[in-house]
DNA sequence: TTCGCCATGTAACTAGTTACATGATTCC
DNA sequence: GGAATCATGTAACTAGTTACATGGCGAA
């Protein structure tokens, strides 16, 4: 949500929105844990609620980073190793917030986490033939995601 | 955990060792996920505890699956459309509680919706480098899913 | 007149996390 | 003597869901 609300002023709907269209295969939120959260960004210093009145509309509230909420998202995209693959995408997604060596250092780490999962896979001797073929999918899925990761870091690097 | 459970009479200790040492990469809850939830699949009639007293060891609680229970996972795995990826996995993990048919109906659903998604991808105009670069993960891992659909589907058929 | 858009929230729930708390046994 | 294994749980929290609740405006 951070990241989003990087872009500019924002109301919950906009974010919503904005969700649905940019990171949405990585993240989507339910509209309710979106307006839940909005208030805890504020509780936490990390942006600033403004009311605007609204004639023939409803009124919004508008959302907008403060300085220590930017900080937070550039620590959480430079320090926090990424728990699943979608938070690293996230993270590529965001990477104009941070800086570039920072972002690459997350992408090989990453990387390395993967090759260690490889070997983990295939030292696994499946037990059942339906245990095989998600081994297989494990054993398939790790080397896209290197190559699109040395891809993804020559493009970055540019 | 009805899944892990219908292998036998079995503690939420051995319950989580066997999840760590099968479906982790589809699912792993955290201990405590685990021991709070299985008191409720009692209370739900899915399952039945046994007190089970040892010297020189903590006593343990066995769980088993009662009848409604062994149906709630044929339920889950025939009936249910997969929200995840990983989802779809654990079920093809624990095809053999459930009828081949009904998962067979199953992958091809999920296939059908991965060319969907494909078509919704190919048409994004990324505005941006790096949601260029997120982008082209999903056209790259779509293929891959398909293609072991399909031999997924070779070898389920079997 | 009906549908989609704008706009915000609450309530009640499930799912999941980390940290706290205990304690014997067995193997190195 | 110390680590791993066996064994179960609570507390306090974050993340996320579906359903409920409201209401005006503009376009087909």
């Amino acid at each position: 949500m951070l990241g989003l609300l990087a872009e500019g002023e924002r109301s919950g709907y906009d974010l919503l929105k904005r969700a649905e269209s940019s990171v949405a295969h990585m993240w989507s939120p339910a509209r309710s844990q979106l307006y839940a959260v909005l208030p805890r960004l504020v509780d936490a210093g990390l942006a600033r609620r403004r009311n605007v009145r609204q004639a023939s509309r409803p009124d919004k509230q508008l959302y907008k980073l403060t300085a220590a909420g930017r900080e937070a998202v550039r620590h959480w995209l430079e320090t926090a190793a990424p728990k699943t693959w979608d938070e690293l995408l996230l993270k590529v997604f965001f990477a104009r917030l941070c800086s570039r060596a920072a972002l690459l250092r997350q992408l090989d780490d990453y990387a390395e986490r993967q090759r260690e999962q490889l070997l983990e896979y295939e030292a696994i001797k499946p037990a059942t033939r339906h245990g095989a073929l998600t081994l297989q999918y494990g054993l398939e899925l790790v080397p896209v995601r290197l190559d699109w990761l040395a891809r993804a870091r020559k493009e970055l690097a540019r």
